[in-house]
DNA sequence: TCATACTTGGAAAGTACTTTCGTAAATTTT
DNA sequence: AAAATTTACGAAAGTACTTTCCAAGTATGA
């Protein structure tokens, strides 16, 4: 036996050729099924390949076909329950289309973003599946996203101007119906924390106040905190702060879940009692939601199937633009998945 | 001008050639800053790469050096907080060190976990870093494993027989020093909720035991209830039998932050009072111990750090193995990183 | 036995580059 | 102005394949 560098190197199809005394053409056609090769033939090569371990090189494919099968999928953060199921829908999507998911963080400076995503497009991604950062994506960032011509869906998070295709949830209903579920409970001193400068919190905040205006109650400035830095304590504080005050809000409608529990915290710290002394709602429908004492009140939202709805969405625009190139200048394409308030015990009728 | 073919693919080197005048090997020295070209005709080429927004093939640069610069990252669930730190200190350290990952979930049956496996070899990756299932590996797992001959870094959780690269945390001194604190406070009937099946929670049990043992405690092993499937509500129903009962213990030692945080809502359920009446623990120190009431004592690990180290390692590991083919069949390290007890409000002296 | 048809395998081109080597052109020296 | 030297550029090979086309080789029928 020739098995000279069977070491550690992957055995390449010349190797096998030369191990089975034929061509490297006659070796591929063995391999990938193709007619043209004597049944004997095929068997000695499938055997070789099967000892020495061979596995095709999916790079050389990707170059000859102008197809890498990979897509980016730009992620927030990985920490988050939210986030984490969106991606799970997309990687489902994608793992059964055979695809591969090329992974970059959000959790970097604006030229290092500039970088991972030139990465991108310098590994020839068949496509782009977006979540993007809590801050707005910066020039250079989208004028990369421009170099990349490739496809791109964004999910849960909007920006101005964003011209792709885009999954998000209906925010600003969902703050709208759990907001008129705390007034149908005769709250009138409701308060929300929104997240500044991001769009779901912009339409979590327009749901919020069009219930309120619907319902003629007068929305005052100084219940409508926002959260600069997301995923610090700082809705702590801001709740803390709400709820000290000697005319404070008898609801709050925080931007989601992780907020709403730190609302909670604020509420036991001040001694207040949810539901009786106020009533709390979150956003999301997280686990986290159930195992909360009180559970929470909170709009559920579908985020796996967000992501498989992104991934399904990436993969037709890259089956199109390979099958007819020159873009399918059809106009972007949004759409915002149903939610559904999901009433536990954290929001009360009031009590005076 | 000749742009015909602007419309979507990426420029390539022989479209520049053309465009210029000048051979592809020209264009290439020209782009790389190689020497041998005249700055003028340099200039030219730079301004036309640049107009056409040249990108280079990294496929083409893959195949050619036998390196990928990606790697494989096999990781469990995303929403996972714990995770998603090892994850962050990762994708942290590869990016600075210019590698991609490509990710695969385990979020998968056995053959289709096998295929993503596949795929990573098929992509000639430089390494996997591992972050392994709650379920142990299968053997056609392990097999193709094997297969892929670049090197493996196990990162949280080992499996039996594993002869990989790992980075955990000093799971078993964790829950010794934890349960040591229980004991100091004068607890005795404490109880601990352990994973099954997985080298964390046998680790934990381990710790727990060897506290008890030394302190000459008995151990009841209807005290040591298993959950069987993470990511349920398997441990509340657990934490509810546990204190149900007439004898109920004064103590639990939860395996992790999530685990802890279904025992105190079991507990508020039943009407005991945290930690008047039962002290809880958990393991991870996550956001979470912090915006619980009463916060969690917990055991701080170090999860991104891990992340960090496991990449490292698995770079060096690359490093050597192109440097000096053919294994470098040093033992397996294996790295316990330490943690340390955080005690905070669910905890305290037994009261009767 | 010879012509025809079919089967089998090989050579070569193409994918998007890098790199080496050789040659022509430009520049400097005599 | 001719020779020597330096510089600039191109041709070609190599990377790991797929695919097409072509030339043998084999089997069949007259």
């Amino acid at each position: 036996m020739t098995n000279i560098d069977q070491s550690n190197q992957i055995i390449s199809l010349d190797r096998i050729s030369d191990i089975c005394g034929v061509s490297i053409g006659t070796v591929s056609k063995a391999l990938s099924g193709k007619p043209g090769v004597r049944s004997t033939t095929r068997q000695r090569i499938l055997s070789v390949a099967e000892r020495y371990r061979y596995r095709p090189n999916r790079l050389v494919h990707a170059i000859q076909r102008g197809k890498s099968m990979t897509v980016g999928l730009t992620c927030r953060n990985f920490g988050d329950e939210f986030g984490g199921r969106i991606m799970s829908g997309m990687l489902e999507v994608l793992f059964h289309a055979k695809y591969d998911p090329i992974v970059i963080s959000w959790e970097l400076s604006v030229n290092e973003g500039v970088r991972a995503l030139r990465s991108l497009t310098e590994r020839r991604v068949d496509g782009i599946l977006m979540f993007p950062p809590a801050e707005l994506p910066t020039d250079p960032y989208l004028e990369e996203l421009r170099i990349f011509n490739g496809p791109i869906v964004v999910v849960d998070q909007m920006w101005p101007g964003c011209r792709y295709d885009f999954y998000g949830s209906q925010d600003a209903e969902g703050a709208d119906v759990v907001t008129e579920h705390l007034i149908k409970l005769g709250h009138r001193k409701i308060a929300h924390i929104q997240l500044s400068n991001v769009s779901t919190g912009q339409s979590r905040l327009d749901g919020f106040q069009r219930a309120m205006i619907r319902h003629g109650i007068a929305i005052h400035e100084k219940w409508l905190p926002g959260i600069e830095h997301y995923g610090s304590d700082e809705p702590y504080k801001i709740a803390r702060e709400l709820l000290s005050s000697p005319d404070r809000p008898t609801a709050i409608v925080a931007f989601n879940d992780p907020v709403a529990m730190q609302v909670l915290a604020a509420a036991h710290d001040l001694g207040l009692r949810v539901p009786q002394d106020l009533s709390v709602t979150g956003f999301g429908d997280l686990d986290v939601t159930r195992h909360l004492r009180p559970m929470l009140t909170t709009v559920a939202q579908n985020p796996m199937a967000i992501g498989r709805k992104a991934a399904e969405r990436l993969l037709q625009q890259i089956e199109a633009n390979s099958t007819a190139p020159g873009h399918p200048v059809s106009s972007p394409l949004q759409e915002l998945l149903p939610v559904e308030v999901i009433v536990r015990q954290s929001t009360g009728p009031i009590s005076r």
